[in-house]
DNA sequence: GAATTTGTAAAATTCTTGTAAACAACCTCA
DNA sequence: TGAGGTTGTTTACAAGAATTTTACAAATTC
């Protein structure tokens, strides 16, 4: 089932749009700022996020930008009222996936909301499998034997960087160089102590690992 | 960390571009004309460009071709206008690889960067084969007959030297100074036991050596 | 057959890695 | 602001692996 995360500060309208959306058969989560709205969107990690733009403290552009900022990839839409001032090029720049002007019938919405999930999951199938892990690098999730894994942010780049480099050896200087750019240089020894935390919580048996291998001399091997 | 090349004329776009780049985690450079961004498509040797099809000066079309003449196998995506008179054969020919028209979503042009970085990175595999063994460059792995081998770094290093030195006899001095580089003075004898190796467990009899023979006197000499 | 060179196992030494723990930087929430 | 938590980095050291040296037997050359 899949989730939709609801923020609005209008209690009426955030209501309907739960009801609507359990009927229609998905999970909906609420908030009714966006503070909470936010926070609940990266612990919650939904499928897909409505968040009203006028909203008083954090408004829906924040939103939006916050959670792009933490390299989400959610697909979200913004609700705006008739008379808000708002530039859709400036929306859609700063990571919104499509706006719905108030007032609008629930089948519209419903119908942009199955729309963009449908595109966003077809763009590219974004999970991948290896052993007893599956990471969602559109939702930034993963799960080992089905059960959610909390990794950091360094835990997690590392990762997408071993992903995409499967089956050859990579030096310390190259993870260095690609997962934490040239920018800062921290000791070659940092990449052991992550690829230590990855093997922690990601093999079965982190003392006979089967995925990240070190390859002695070199540096490591990810097989998936 | 891959850096991205923008080349277009209208800068609104190209920073747009930029930002989502940044943000998606590659690393943009930007050029303003097609001079200057052939310029830096060859300083730069980005990992992937961008290059409107219309623009003052030298166009789209002329940049693809001008890299192609470099010699640079770099991905390269053409972003045209919906009105552009462009024939996509002739465009694909030239040596484009993909081509994008506007207006576009920044996640579909992220789809089509990805699957192109993808595309060209999976490199020809390099496997030279000599007798029952078999060497995958790219992988670092080693096989004989059929079965995984496990080499040290010297052994690994020693061999891929002999590999680019077939059928010429060696000297101990030539074969440190390749592989173990002038930093190190190891013995020469230190040669002699690495080769032993090699031969353990890469001859079919290591009695009776057939790929890695020694020219007494002088040292020795790898024969395919 | 003497002198030299090579093969090779095993010892001695040096390097690399795993890992925990200390430390630093950075959020976050009151 | 500042206490407390989280994350990232460095360090130290043990364990293990790889490399180099050594010693002596075997082979080769003249």
């Amino acid at each position: 089932m899949q989730t939709v995360l609801v923020i609005d500060d209008d209690s009426a309208l955030r209501d309907t749009i739960g009801l609507m959306l359990e009927k229609e058969g998905f999970r909906p989560a609420l908030a009714a700022d966006g503070k909470s709205g936010l926070k609940q969107a990266l612990t919650l990690k939904p499928d897909l996020i409505l968040v009203d733009l006028k909203m008083p403290g954090l408004n829906g552009m924040e939103v939006c930008k916050q959670v792009r900022a933490a390299e989400m990839k959610t697909p979200l839409i913004v609700l705006s009222a008739i008379g808000d001032e708002f530039d859709k090029v400036l929306l859609l720049e700063i990571g919104a996936d499509d706006y719905v002007v108030k007032p609008f019938g629930t089948r519209e919405l419903l119908a942009r909301i199955r729309a963009l999930l449908r595109r966003s999951s077809s763009e590219e199938t974004r999970v991948v499998a290896f052993g007893e892990v599956e990471v969602d690098l559109t939702r930034r999730v993963v799960l080992k034997k089905g059960e959610d894994l909390k990794l950091t942010r360094a835990e997690y780049n590392l990762l997408t960087y071993f992903l995409q480099n499967p089956d050859r050896p990579l030096t310390r200087d190259m993870i260095l160089n690609s997962v934490w750019g040239y920018e800062s240089f921290p000791n070659t020894r940092t990449v052991d102590a992550h690829v230590v935390r990855l093997r922690q919580k990601l093999e079965a048996d982190s003392n006979a690992p089967r995925h990240f291998l070190t390859v002695h001399g070199v540096g490591y091997r990810f097989l998936p």
